[in-house]
DNA sequence: CTGAAAGCGCTAACAT
DNA sequence: ATGTTAGCGCTTTCAG
């Protein structure tokens, strides 16, 4: 009767450990948290006694009186797109080595949603990682009193972000275009609601206009193969004959509807994606696109927010900082001479 | 002074909310989760409160008191691998849908760090979906015993599991190559301690019999795009001419080298992944694979998790169930006829 | 139907 | 250096 059908049996806990060798449930605490507060010996008593008896310390109940859940949510608008992945797998491996747990929260572009899931999670996580967060400025003030947060490619004032300088990379993709010959380049515009996407445009517009070339703009674009497709022929009507996506997704369904309607890339168009992310680099025609260090990124952002935490717990200020990234444009056979 | 530098303000907490409508905290918790044992009027009044002072539960303390967590840990090997992608994006649907949490465990491959990992985490998590989980099943017999666990693609005595047909699949490819003239073939190991890889190596060699061709296989392999050059070596000098991989990445790698080496795909060397994942499609020529229900299987295993979860509450025996989803060879332009 | 009170496992003053 | 004690916020008997 005392072990249960189907239930894990009891953990043990800090005070089974404690009786186990005569001593108070806060010395083997201490002993766990805080070893240079108790003797050596009985550091070590306890630590024997806690590994004898398989101890596993619960953190529900040490976040209870901590107040700290050693848990960082990431926030990404769709877990779909693969430049998340990257994203995903350097903070997970960073926040692991922090000795911080991950939740993801994937909030489906929808602003409500990102606001209502932060809300209902904010008092189990230590800290957020907002990526391309559709929020706005003054929502994420108001979170931000309330919540460390690291913003990943999004500036808003007074909350620390992490960026990666794509806009150089796109610069450095119109004097690649230019060098080529084009003379007229569209940029494909990523969702309404992205601060990257305005970013990269602006870039783009600006290293036109110092070169002396056009750059027109159409979308915005759901930043999808899928939509793609669409793009693509929004793109063949501008007449450029060049063009730079808002991401690759867009760029490799753009490419591949450029093939359906018989359009040669690079020799009929060029075509820019921006991310470099998996598949890039075997997509038929590879592609010539702004290599984003997204990973890194990550795990800056991670890096970061720790420090946040580290520095409340000490009341000091927190660095209002900002570490940007650098960006570059990686050439593969997407892109050509005008006309071929 | 009472309100800290650099704190979140403290939570709004139950007694708050009892205190605010002149109820007991008891009060407050029934009716945010037993509705029906409060009256309707304290009912609406608490919600009203509650809502008005911006209540959000605390969950560490109500796991604290009821034992659960509502919180499932997704264990994977690599975090790295696309594969893993599709699996993590159904379980976060799935798990978000039934209201769980989700926390990503990477293992890197390594058992011993996959059982370190699991057991610090017992105590916070529900119950564990296992991804081609590198533990024999005696390490499985024990962690199934006091959590609930959910395998995927891994087959042990008395653990439920989800399985993927990929042998059905595999069977298919080896029909769709003896049909293309094919005589001889090499099945392309992944991971010595993959309980998929050897089913898949099985279904091949009894089709190939089956249909009287030869099948060798080489490996293993890690399976990742790096490996997939000197997969390709090893598979030339077999002198088959198709090859079936492990899965698309050791596959993708593989046709690079293949067109390094001047070997044409399909012409020289017909061509089948397995797995089906982003990029399969676009790369060149695009991929013949078995297509295998990932997402779908993520999902599967949410739900078989959260069932056994809800069994356990009413200590019911959970089923030990066993779901097998189909997997089917997707023909794209990889394998064709032998000779070209 | 509601309130009072105990306690989940742990940490953090406060004593000694 | 260690023990005692008081909670953290919530759920859950147990009374009424």
């Amino acid at each position: 009767v005392e072990q249960q059908k189907n239930t894990r049996r009891a953990a043990v806990t800090i005070s089974d450990v404690a009786a186990s060798i005569g001593v108070a449930t806060s010395t083997v605490s201490r002993a766990l948290t805080q070893p240079d507060r108790v003797s050596a010996p009985t550091r070590r008593r306890v630590l024997e006694a806690a590994q004898l008896l398989g101890y596993v310390a619960n953190s529900q109940a040490r976040s209870l009186t901590t107040g700290r859940t050693q848990t960082i949510a990431l926030v990404v608008p769709d877990i779909t797109n693969p430049f998340f992945f990257d994203l995903i797998r350097g903070t997970q491996s960073q926040a692991s080595a922090r000795g911080y747990r991950q939740v993801l929260i994937d909030t489906q572009e929808s602003p409500q949603l990102e606001a209502a899931q932060i809300a209902e999670m904010r008092n189990s996580i230590d800290g957020f990682l907002l990526s391309a967060t559709r929020l706005d400025d003054d929502a994420l003030a108001a979170l931000a009193e309330h919540q460390p947060v690291v913003l990943i490619n999004r500036e808003s004032p007074g909350i620390p972000s992490v960026i990666i300088d794509t806009p150089s990379g796109m610069s450095q993709a119109i004097d690649h275009l230019v060098s080529l010959g084009h003379a007229s380049v569209v940029y494909v515009g990523g969702p309404a609601t992205s601060w990257s996407s305005e970013q990269r445009w602006r870039a783009v517009r600006e290293s036109a206009d110092r070169l002396g070339i056009t750059a027109t703009t159409i979308g915005p674009f759901s930043p999808t193969i899928q939509a793609g497709a669409a793009a693509a022929d929004a793109t063949i009507r501008t007449g450029a004959t060049a063009c730079l996506f808002f991401n690759d997704l867009l760029a490799i369904g753009a490419m591949r509807r450029f093939a359906e309607r018989g359009i040669r890339v690079p020799q009929d168009m060029s075509v820019v994606g921006c991310d470099d992310i998996f598949g890039a680099d075997f997509v038929n025609p590879p592609l010539t696109t702004v290599t984003n260090p997204i990973e890194h990124a990550g795990r800056v952002a991670i890096d970061m927010l720790v420090a946040d935490l580290r520095a409340g717990d000490s009341a000091l200020t927190p660095g209002r900082t900002q570490h940007v990234l650098p960006s570059h444009l990686t050439i593969r056979q997407s892109t050509g001479a005008v006309g071929g």
